[in-house]
Order: structure tokens, then C-alpha cells, then sequence
DNA sequence: AACCGTAAGCGTATCTTGTACGCTGTCAAG
DNA sequence: CTTGACAGCGTACAAGATACGCTTACGGTT
């Protein structure tokens, strides 16, 4: 009966996506994502109850692009390793929802599909129970810090030219790390110490 | 000549920290700082260029009382956990500023401090260089996970619950992993975590 | 084909927050 | 006792989220 509905869930988000990656993340406003959309300010509250609701469903999307299926061959570290990289690469591929990112992970449908896969990956190798909470969590653990890091931390570019002027009487070893640390790609660096948890776990 | 100044950095600091305790993250506004330190809002502005400044002095107080020396016995291991460990009480103990700490990281000449301890103790286990700069900053992204999965996440506490909850066909592994994950308290589960890098970074 | 109920979409208004600007009053040196 | 520099304040404004109520387009019904 009623007049249909101009717009869904998915194209809010990727609206809200397209604003984000163009305007960062303080430019996600009710407006712009509105405007994005072609709809009025008040037209997107038919779709989203809120803000929060509008966050959570651009942080779905871009998780959702994560294929929770775990590869076929190799170790299970290096399978495991597999998973945690697509999230990086997801989350990588929009910086400016990071954030919310960190704000909206535990509702997100598409993390808890990641974190099945890698349980069962943990499981097959034979982890006990109580290992697996562990392994499991340091593993969350490591992604978000890690991305985070990358993402919203100058200690990654420029913030290691910066350590390395540091004075040197007081930080002798921060500015002989951060002076290697310049020639460490991002990548990696993340799978260095995404190896090193591995290795951890694995032994 | 002039009128003395009537509040010091530490006061400010110390008065965000109090409106962050007792409202949350949400709650600090410049009023409210303000208004706990008995001044008026832009009588505030005289001592802090802005919000961003602001939440600078909150982070620093909070990390500055970490003590970057590391203790004196124990495995090199063992120091390193401690000195982990001293981050997540400092932190933990306002749990509000966990999402300013994210943002002003990167400028806390606390954490520089704490940085240049562990690096140390890396240098001292003979771990080279490279691996050192892998080493580093694993620890820095578990660190800022593991305090972020802890206080932003329900998945911890009740989220732990919701996910025992699942259905079984499709999240078998998860729901598993859950029902144990409530029987490991958060000190074990970060303990554990960091346990399984260190023993990476030793291997 | 005219009609009408429902929900879409919009406009306006309000509240909150950060912050620019300019006034006023106070302290201490002369 | 005067005076000038700066602390502190009040007002004003802009941006943003969102409540509220009007208007209007659709599509099934007569």
C-alpha cells in the first residue's frame, strides 16, 4: 500500500563509505552522507535510527568483504596467518574506518563468521580449550592493535624519522630501533609479528 | 606584572580525568573540565589550545604513571611481562581514556619512555635488529589490543554470553571457545596472550 | 477511474558542543 | 596610587544530531 522504499541498508553503507573515503573520518556526518545519498537530512532517518546505527552498518560492509572461508592448503599457521591478513587488507582499503572499526567490532556478524573459522583453525591443530580462548583472543588482539598502529599511529612514517632525531644519550635503543625500522615494510612488519604470535601459540 | 596563572597542566589533567571517571568518554566537554576546575569554559582556553590539547595532558598523566624502569630479576621475558603488565593497570585503571589514549599514543613521552625499556630488554635477549623492530612493535599492537578487546569489547564480559547463545550448527567453534572463555579471567587471558608473543620472540 | 490510508520524505526547531572575540577586573612594578 | 599586561569571563556563532509534525506519493480498493 504504502509508498517503497527509496534506499537499503547497503546503499547507505556504501554511501556512507564513499563519504568516508573521501572526507576522512570527521567528515561521516548525518548530512553528508545524506546528501551522498540524494535524500534529505532527515530523509536518512527513516533508514537509520542514528548515527550509531549508520557507523555499524558501513563497518559491516567493509568486514563483510572479508571471505571467512579458510584456505585450502598449507599449515595451519600459515592458513590462520591467511585469515588474519584479508582483514587487514579489508580494513586497509579504508582508513578512515579504523575507528569505528574499533567501536563497532563486536557487533559485527561478518568478525564473528573470521572468528568461527579461526576457532575451528585453532581447534584442528589441536590446541586445548583453554589455549584456544587464549590463542583465540591474542590473535584479536594482535589485528586490532596492529591495524591500529599502521593506521592512526605516526609511529609507522613519519613518526619513526621523528624517534630517530630523538636525543640519543636518553634513548639510545628507540633511536637505534626506529632507524631499522624505516627500512621494515608495513607488510612485513605485520606478519613478522603475526609470525611470532603463530610461534608462540603453535609451540 | 601580570596576574598569576591559577591552574597548572597537572590540575587541568587531573580535573579531566575526574569528569572522565565519573561520565565517561562521552562526557568530557570543555565545559564540564571547566566547570570542575571551577573556572569558566573559556577560561579554560587560556591554558589549552583546544580539546585535542586537552586530551593530550588526560593521556599523559594516566601513562606518565607508569614506571618505565624495568625490574630487576626474573628472565628477560619475564621483565618485559612486567613492564606490559604496569600498561594495563595504569590504563585500566580509567578505563574512559582507553579510546583518547588510541588517538594521542603517538605523542606521550610516557610511552617513549616505556618504548625504550622494552626495546632495551630486546637488545639485552640478543634478539637482532630487525627481529627487534618486529618484536617492538608486536608487543606495542598486543598491548593496544588487548587493552582495547578488554574495555571496548563485549565481547569480554557479557559478550561471551551472548556468543555462548549462538546457534550451534553455524557457530560451533565459537560457541565452544565462549563457554570456556567465561571460566578465564581477564588477567589469565592477557597473561596468556603475551605469554604466547614472548615465547615467539624467544624461539 | 476516482479514492484513501499508510508510510516516505522533508522542513523547521532545539539542544549540545567547540571555539572566536572583545570586555573587565586584578595584580604588581613604578 | 597609578598603570599596563594578562587572567578570566560572557556573549555569540557555527556545526552537528535529532525530535516533531506536515505533505505527498504510491498502490490496493471500490
Amino acid at each position: 500500500m504504502p509508498r517503497p522504499r527509496s534506499l537499503t541498508p547497503q546503499g547507505i553503507a556504501a554511501a556512507a563509505l564513499a563519504v568516508l573515503d573521501r572526507d576522512g573520518t570527521g567528515g561521516l556526518t548525518m548530512r553528508a552522507v545524506a546528501q551522498e545519498l540524494g535524500v534529505s537530512t532527515m530523509g536518512l532517518y527513516r533508514y537509520v535510527a542514528d548515527r550509531e546505527e549508520l557507523e555499524g552498518l558501513v563497518v559491516e560492509l567493509v568486514l563483510g568483504a572479508v571471505d571467512p572461508v579458510p584456505p585450502a592448503g598449507g599449515s595451519w599457521q600459515e592458513r590462520i596467518a591467511v585469515l588474519v591478513e584479508r582483514v587487514r587488507v579489508a580494513v586497509g582499503a579504508h582508513p578512515a574506518v579504523v575507528p569505528l572499526t574499533m567501536t563497532h567490532r563486536h557487533r559485527s556478524p561478518a568478525i564473528l563468521r573470521w572468528s568461527e573459522s579461526v576457532a575451528g583453525l585453532l581447534t584442528e591443530a589441536g590446541t586445548g580449550p583453554r589455549q584456544r580462548v587464549v590463542a583465540l583472543r591474542g590473535l584479536l588482539a594482535y589485528v586490532i592493535g596492529a591495524i591500529q598502529l599502521e593506521h592512526l599511529g605516526p609511529l609507522a612514517g613519519p613518526g619513526t624519522v621523528a624517534i630517530a632525531g630523538l636525543d640519543p644519550a636518553e634513548f639510545p635503543n628507540m633511536r637505534a630501533t626506529a632507524l631499522e625500522a624505516r627500512t621494515v615494510p608495513p607488510d612485513e612488519e605485520f606478519r613478522g609479528g603475526l609470525a611470532l604470535l603463530l610461534a608462540g601459540i603453535g609451540s
